[in-house]
RNA sequence: UCCCCAAUAGCUCAAUGGUAGAGCAGCUGACUGUUAAUCAGCGGGUUCCUGGUUCGAAUCCAGGUUGGGGAGCCA
């Protein structure tokens, strides 16, 4: 005999009038005398299980007396349409099957503080909110995947364990890699997702990606995941112009069919909405000028020297001059990594453009035109205090057929704290792996 | 790494130098339509640690630990 149970709470609606076997978890238990009402969760959804002891044997109706939060259980019963029902249907109980007892469970549905939320971060994933922002990124994930194969991209995985760092030595993950010294847990795909381009065309990569870095923000993880599209023969123009249709698609795809648990998030999805092609575009020298032209108008937002990057409060103020994502274009070479192409008409800037997020959700995208000149990016390696002979084989893609080609890098969690208007990165992955947190 | 803030019951918090409390959770009982039910009762404390000031410290002081918010760096 299966274990499955004939029917989910998601699908209840075909049911109507059937006895189905329904299986999960107590989320919620009310007694009332001779009535029970179990809020009974399967991971599809919850859906409310009404127990009437006139309609149960006696050890049924104790069974279900002793349900506690958190019980694992399958409940028999008949499915039906009542206004008074949360979500409009529920089950009927004809029969309860405790599985696995649950005592004391900590999470209750009263408020609880971050630290203790965290430290059950295992049960916590079980919660309302928690489920429809993890959901939201699975949709993300999907979403973003499914559009780049209809576009013609070809999934190229790019190694997490490296031998040298691609953008820099610093705030890398070092482990020991046998007798061949140590190996390097990858900060980003791009310099293999480059192999796979002039393999492919069009590829990308997705994983995890590792930063050492000491951030303490709301917005870092040590470990986060990227999806990372590279294109043979695109320019910086074309580069902006995939990442506007690829975001607005995610985006549209999330409203489309994640409704629910947007509204479960409360959600304001006015912004959202707006989210459609072409994004605003202005320039690392505007966006210089507008911070001076609005100091004072978001805390910290100081103005800048021509030159420096931006910090969080800065990237929040551009970011609220517009109504939908914004790039900001050709940043100086110098605050850039070392393989972005520069600007032929002024060789201090590159061909590279940030996705600033709206409502103050920050940068989501990173992206750029990459160096596909040998001897240029050799003198740019050089220039960068890198040694060459780790990027002998980088050097390799520009000696055998070189061509222009761009790629962009997209935070995932971000993304998915931007949609689900989550202030903190750290609930937008199972299990966020911070500068001092990794348990559980 | 730097700046700021916090730590009291299982959880969320109160008690501003004078007998440590409430709500929720838990347990017991009542209840046939609850939506975080309601009502009655019960149990629950190394006030983060170490030292100091004081007749007296959860409260004031010093150091430490842990956590939170922010900065830098970045997606």
């Amino acid at each position: 005999m299966s274990l499955l149970p004939t029917a989910t709470v998601a699908t209840i609606a075909r049911h109507v009038g059937q006895r189905v076997t329904l299986a999960g978890w107590v989320y919620h238990k009310t007694e009332k005398g001779k009535l029970i009402f179990i809020l009974l969760r399967d991971g599809s959804g919850t859906i409310q299980c009404v127990t009437f002891k006139k309609n149960v044997s006696e050890a049924t109706f104790a069974t279900a007396q002793a349900l506690t939060q958190e019980s694992s259980c399958r409940i028999t019963g008949t499915v039906r349409a009542d206004e008074r029902a949360p979500g409009g249907y529920e089950l009927d109980v004809e029969e309860v099957e405790l599985i696995g007892a649950s005592h004391d469970y900590p999470i209750t549905p009263k408020e609880h503080g971050v630290e203790f939320l965290m430290a059950h971060r295992h049960l916590w994933v079980r919660s309302s909110k928690q489920h429809a922002i993890l959901r939201i990124r699975a949709e993300v994930i999907a979403a973003a995947q499914e559009w780049l194969n209809e576009q013609g991209f070809i999934r190229f995985d790019t190694p997490i364990l490296t031998a040298t760092a691609a953008e820099g030595t610093t705030n890398l993950f070092a482990t020991d890699y046998f007798d061949l010294g140590k190996a390097y847990l990858a900060q980003t795909g791009q310099l293999y997702v480059e192999a796979g381009m002039m393999a492919f065309g069009r590829v990308y990569c997705f994983g995890p990606t590792f930063r050492a870095e000491k951030s303490k923000t709301r917005r870092h993880l040590t470990e986060f995941w990227m999806i990372e599209p590279e294109v043979a023969f695109a320019d910086h123009e074309d580069n902006m112009r995939l990442q506007e249709q690829f975001v607005s698609a995610i985006v549209g795809r999330v409203l489309d069919r994640r409704r629910e648990d947007l509204k479960v998030l409360e959600r304001d999805t006015t912004m959202l909405e707006q989210v459609v092609p072409p994004f605003p575009r202005i320039t690392y020298d505007q966006a210089i000028e507008l911070i001076a032209h609005h100091q004072g108008e978001v805390e910290g937002a100081d103005p800048l020297p021509w030159g420096e990057d931006f910090g969080a409060p800065h990237e929040t103020l551009i970011a609220s001059k517009f109504d939908r994502p914004v790039f900001v274009e050709r940043f100086p070479s110098a605050v850039k990594a070392f393989y972005m192409q520069p600007d032929p008409n002024r060789p201090e800037v590159a061909l590279c453009a940030d996705l600033l997020a709206p409502e103050g959700y920050g940068e989501i995208i990173g992206g750029s035109q990459r160096i596909h000149d040998p001897a240029l990016l050799e003198q740019r390696i050089h220039e960068h205090g890198l040694r060459i002979e780790d990027y002998e084989w980088y050097l390799d893609l520009r000696r055998y057929g070189t061509v222009p080609h761009s790629g962009f890098g997209m935070g995932i969690e971000r993304v998915v704290a931007w949609l689900t208007g989550t202030r903190h990165i750290r609930e937008t992955i199972p299990f966020p792996r911070q500068l001092y947190r990794i348990y559980p």
